[in-house]
DNA sequence: GCTAAATGTTGAT
DNA sequence: TCAACCTTTAGCT
């Protein structure tokens, strides 16, 4: 489930629960054993960037961790049980405990990685920092598709393949559109909606964009778990306009919007 | 029990 | 452009 809202929501939930305490920090599968130098150490604070997530203990060490498309975290009240095998870090505090299992990256970084991470992430909409016009300066430069573009973690950092097909349906723009072909209004009142609906994000620890907004209407019964307008939905009808949803191919990740309510 | 797919990224060809 | 990596689950047989 990690697009950005899912990466700020641990974050915050750690911070919470674990930050202020030394930590018992354990590999069960033993594929994370150097963190285990970790353990005992006090975590200072918790941040997230983007899909990054990332834990600053006493003495500028940060673990680092990215989800990747399978990575899960489990958080939980102790006592803990017994770790599943594929358990890649445990971190156990005074009264919660915590699981990561299938992360693409988990490990210990020092103050220069962090930066040089944090310099090659475009602006995060959950981050107070986030500048939006250095988004639109690649984006209004740029003849690729802005559904490419808005996947690029250098543009912006925190969107993933739900909120991406969400934000164009919202916004009423095509996904093959050039960056260049997208008006400054255009990109401000998109960049205003993402962070309405990763905040919304974070709040309900999952998407949802059938929000209601000026444009969009919906159309017929919604059920309860229509949470989207078009992730997903290809060969369904436009929930707004009643127009066969599509999917295609760009960049081996799958695209789904609806001709009619977007346009070129 | 097997296969495909999934809200992702990196590194080699 | 392609393969590799990481894990779980849904949907078959």
């Amino acid at each position: 489930m990690p697009e950005g809202h899912t990466i700020h929501r641990i974050a915050r939930d750690h911070r919470e629960h674990f930050a202020g305490q030394r930590l018992v920090v354990t590999s069960p599968q033993g594929r994370f054993l150097g963190g285990e130098a970790l353990s005992g150490a006090l975590l200072e604070d918790t941040e997230a960037y983007g899909k990054h997530l990332l834990y600053r203990f006493e003495g500028s060490r940060w673990i680092h961790i990215h989800l990747g498309l399978f990575g899960k975290v489990f958080t939980a009240a102790r006592p803990e049980h017994a770790p599943r095998p594929t358990v890649r870090l445990r971190l156990v505090g005074i009264n919660w405990f915590s699981d990561l299992v299938g992360p693409t990256r988990c490990g210990v970084i020092d103050p220069l990685v962090r930066s040089e991470l944090f310099a090659r992430l475009g602006p995060d909409p959950l981050r107070a920092d986030a500048d939006p016009e250095r988004a639109w300066a690649r984006i209004s430069a740029s003849r690729q598709p802005i559904a490419a573009l808005l996947m690029d973690q250098a543009v912006v950092a925190g969107i993933g393949n739900v909120y991406r097909a969400e934000l164009l349906f919202r916004a009423r723009i095509d996904p093959y559109r050039e960056g260049r072909e997208v008006s400054k209004s255009e990109w401000d009142a998109m960049w205003h909606d993402l962070r309405t609906l990763m905040r919304a994000g974070v709040k309900a620890n999952r998407i949802v964009t059938t929000l209601p907004k000026h444009r969009s209407r919906p159309i017929g019964r919604v059920r309860p778990d229509d949470a989207v307008y078009v992730y997903r939905r290809h060969r369904l009808p436009c929930r707004v306009c009643g127009t066969t949803v599509l999917m295609a191919e760009l960049n081996t990740r799958r695209l789904y919007w609806c001709p009619s309510c977007q346009s070129r």
